[in-house]
RNA sequence: GCGAACGUGGCGGAACUGGUAUACGCGCAGGACUUAGGAUCCUGUCCCGCAAGGGGUCCGGGUUCGACUCCCGGCGUUCGCACCA
């Protein structure tokens, strides 16, 4: 083997690298070419590559953004060289309550502003380098594409998905708005964070919890779904199913009270029971002595807000009723309390309480000096040692106190109680889930109105399909008032309408729908967007979908990922959809900080990415995020980090010049260099698949330090490592492609492959050990390397290890072969 | 409170199914080139020690020939959930 070495002539001051000049030159020949533009009906390998769309409810998009839709454009990229024909749209999620309420802070009509902001993201997208196919674009606020929104709407309708009725609302305050259960943190609105407040309202919900079972076990079925396990997590908790029984409590006078536990097993500890203070038959059963207490107790948990009562002071407080329920297990009768602890919208709101097994109702108990017993053994106490807390275990004790079930498990108890109770007919076995139906109506301006046309005689009539899209009217007056109505009830020109069925006066539905029914379908959309008769296209839709691979973040871990497995669920069970979940593979990306800390408005630490494109240009900055950390993890943004990977590029693009120079390495490569390249291509193929960009990354650097350590830019080694580098650096590695000779687009070419045996190096360093200790190294052929007879023999050459050994009898003689040989002494 | 993840140089971060801890990058120090350098190139950079050697992955135990990695107990950080019966 030929070690040639040439001295590296200075770069002329023509071949220095200039950002600019190439990011437009190749912006300008992708849109010429079109690229980025993959044939929709004849696909050879099509590959669905989708991000999240972002919704510009701010002027630009910012650093975490880009972290984003980098990531997901660097494996579209990736998979494009794989010789898949990807399809990478981007649209605007622009309709809602985030570009709303920023144009009312803005003071500008959301139908001007938002276009306005929209023209910038796309500037700011198109000047990254996204493999975006513009000719898909989308805007959920296109009529064209509401029309839709309506349709699906409709849909559900039909199918009896969709239903109206009065309910107790998350009401915002400040926002003007009902809010859902998910848009409410710790009782506060999950925008402006003001303290939620309780409405009643007519709203359009949506029947999710009928797919609860469905969503909850799709999520186990690889078949269909190979997402992060933190997304998948949360989905099922948010499902939150639980399995248990419900029982019903007889009323000494007539009736019962039902409630719902998953610990039916523990029925005979069932001391006392609470409702819901709002539970209706609370007016029946409480005593006339009790009466004002009651009163007055309800009257207190109705003027608290919903946080002091959801978030939970830890102070229990409750009234008696005066009434009493019988055991159904014991058939003895047991009072009846009131408490805020339970709530309405969970289960039947009330419950047997079981002190003695349930911390909740062990705190209650004590607090008001209820009557406390234990049913269940624990093994580290005696039978009738008095309870200190509720013993929760269900996994060791055994049933005592339990009349028939004693001496069972708690598995065998909740069996048998539960048969026992159905056939005496007061009580069954349920599953329940946490999940509430979804209410979609929304008081507000910036959403498309809901088809729904309201007549005296015939009630809610859909808007009939032929009359879609229901145009959202141009109105001045979109500010939200606390009447709870829309602003567009204000416009009687377009709030009365004749009705569908009779033609006589009626009116419209003046509420909009939720923004996260918007993003519930766009991704089945995108691949049909000319088509203005249809939502989505058979052919288009069977070739393209469900989505190969979807990034976005873990903050919509369950809103929008839910609602759109939701809605391609039942699009898929009304006969649209051959498939019933519509992203295959989901990845959640990390998060951006600055300097180690969040990224805030109030903080002052938001990073504007244009400031560094400009600077850095747009292949330097992509390359940077990508390298800041695991994607799936994020990473910390410093702006002295940034000049690594512009001086990387600098480098290669300086070798590239020397290869178009010359036949470097004259004659032989070294097998080293050879067997480094190949390495290098195996790991940062694997490593993109993983989206482990940031190892990548390091990865070609260290090959780039090797080939300038060795004066060698081969041509074809060359060609390979601007492949490599062209999912991170797409107009960069194009120009070294030209620059390379070649004519037409990087993207048109193939991914490199490696050679297993050229991985593998022919002479490899092990690691002498003794005692564990590392106290040596020796190099040594493979064949060498896989014998630990062969091994010993060299490593006890080794004066280190000599003296390390010391004379003593080697007891034994660990080998991972060509790893490490550790010898054992005593 | 419950659940999950994590804790490695001055910093961001590497380390495969337990096998050379600190790859790659930033920063820093010294040097070269230079009128100049915030450009570029070279060298060095976990700690103690002249060296041999010793110590070292949040802390304390354990398993193992061998532990950043596995187990037990602490401490800390971050993110979810939050009276869900």
């Amino acid at each position: 083997m030929t070690d040639i070495t040439k001295p590296v002539p200075a770069a002329s001051t023509d071949e220095i690298y200039h950002p600019d000049a190439v990011e437009a030159k190749w912006q300008a020949r992708w849109a010429d070419w079109r690229t980025n533009e993959p044939d929709l009906d004849r696909p050879a390998k099509p590959f669905y590559n989708l991000m999240m769309f972002p919704y510009p409810s701010a002027e630009g998009l910012h650093v975490g953004n880009m972290f984003a839709f980098t990531g997901s454009d660097v494996f579209g990229r990736f998979k494009r060289l794989q010789g898949y024909d990807v399809f990478e749209p981007i649209g605007f999620d622009a309709f809602g309550i985030h570009s709303e309420n920023y144009a009312i802070k803005m003071g500008v009509n959301p139908s001007e502003l938002i276009p306005r902001n929209i023209d910038n993201f796309r500037r700011q997208l198109r000047r990254v380098g996204g493999m975006f196919d513009w000719r898909h674009e989308l805007s959920t606020t296109d009529p064209g594409y509401y029309k839709w929104t309506q349709w699906i709407f409709l849909q559900l309708l039909k199918a009896g998905k969709a239903y109206k009725k009065a309910a107790a609302v998350n009401w915002c305050p400040k926002d003007k708005t009902v809010l859902a259960n998910e848009q409410v943190i710790n009782g506060r609105c999950e925008r402006c964070e003001s303290l939620v407040e309780q409405r009643t309202l007519e709203q359009w919900f949506f029947r999710i919890t009928d797919h609860a079972d469905r969503l909850l076990a799709n999520l186990d079925d690889p078949s269909k779904m190979d997402w992060s396990d933190t997304t998948t997590v949360a989905q099922r908790n948010w499902l939150g199913r639980s399995e248990g029984a419900e029982l019903d409590f007889g009323l000494d006078g007539s009736g019962s009270i039902r409630v719902f536990t998953t610990r039916p097993d523990t029925v005979y500890g069932a001391t006392f029971m609470v409702l819901a203070p709002e539970h209706p038959l609370v007016d029946e059963l409480v005593s006339a002595g009790q009466r004002a207490a009651v009163d007055a107790y309800r009257q207190a948990v109705s003027a608290r807000d919903l946080v002091a009562r959801k978030v939970g002071e830890k102070e229990k407080t409750g009234v008696f009723t005066g009434g009493f329920a019988r055991n159904p297990a014991t058939n003895k009768p047991i009072p009846i309390w009131i408490a805020d602890y339970v709530l309405m919208e969970y289960g039947t709101g009330a419950i047997m309480a079981v002190p003695g097994h349930d911390e909740r109702d062990f705190e209650f108990a004590r607090q008001f000096g209820l009557p406390i017993v234990r049913v269940v053994t624990d093994p580290n106490a005696a039978a009738d040692a008095p309870l200190d807390a509720a013993y929760t275990d269900n996994e060791l004790g055994r049933l005592i106190n339990s009349g028939v079930l004693d001496g069972m498990t708690v598995t065998e108890a909740k069996r048998a109680i539960t048969r026992h109770l159905e056939q005496q007919g007061s009580g069954k076995g349920v599953v329940r889930y946490r999940l509430h139906d979804w209410c979609i109506s929304r008081q507000r301006y910036w959403g498309p109105p809901i088809p729904i046309i309201y007549c005296d005689e015939h009630g809610a009539v859909p808007v009939p399909e032929d009359d879609l899209p229901v145009m959202l009217p141009q109105i001045d007056d979109f500010t939200p008032d606390d009447t709870g109505i829309s602003p567009l009830a204000r416009h009687e020109e377009w709030y009365y309408v004749p009705c569908p069925v009779c033609g006589k006066r009626s009116r419209r539905e003046t509420d909009v729908s939720d923004t996260f029914l918007d993003s519930a379908w766009y991704y089945l959309r995108y691949p049909s967007t000319e088509f203005d008769d249809r939502a989505f296209d058979p052919a288009r839709t069977r070739t393209w979908l469900p989505v190969h691979t979807y990034i976005g973040g873990n903050e919509h871990a369950v809103l929008h990922l839910l609602y759109s497995r939701f809605i391609t669920m039942v699009l898929h069970d009304l006969g649209h959809l051959q498939f019933e979940e519509p992203f295959r593979k989901f990845r959640a990306h990390g998060l951006i900080v600055k300097d180690g800390a969040k990224m805030s408005k109030s903080r002052g630490n938001v990073v504007v990415p244009d400031q560094y494109i400009s600077r850095w240009g747009a292949d330097t900055f992509r390359m940077y995020l990508m390298s800041l950390g695991p994607f799936q993890k994020g990473g910390d943004f410093r702006d002295e980090g940034i000049s690594g990977p512009r001086r990387f590029l600098d480098k290669v693009w300086g070798m590239v010049s020397e290869s178009v120079r010359g036949d470097m390495c004259g004659g032989e490569i070294k097998h080293e260099v050879l067997s480094k390249w190949h390495r290098t291509i195996q790991k940062v193929t694997g490593d993109i698949e993983d989206l482990e960009y940031n190892t990548a990354i390091a990865a070609m650097m260290e090959l780039v330090n090797k080939l300038r350590e060795e004066h060698c830019y081969e041509r074809q080694i060359m060609e390979t490592l601007v492949v490599m580098i062209a999912p991170f650096a797409p107009h960069f590695a194009e120009e070294c492609w030209e620059r390379l000779g070649h004519t037409t687009s990087i993207f048109e070419s193939r991914w490199p492959s490696w050679d297993e045996s050229m991985v593998i190096e022919d002479t490899v360093e092990l690691v002498i050990q003794v005692n564990g200790k590392m106290r040596g190294r020796v190099t040594v052929t493979r064949t060498v390397g896989a014998s630990a007879v062969l091994v010993k023999e060299v490593a006890l050459e080794d004066p280190s290890v000599l003296r390390a050994v010391g004379g003593k009898e080697i007891q034994k003689e660990i080998l991972v072969p060509n790893r490490l040989l550790n010898l054992v002494v005593r």
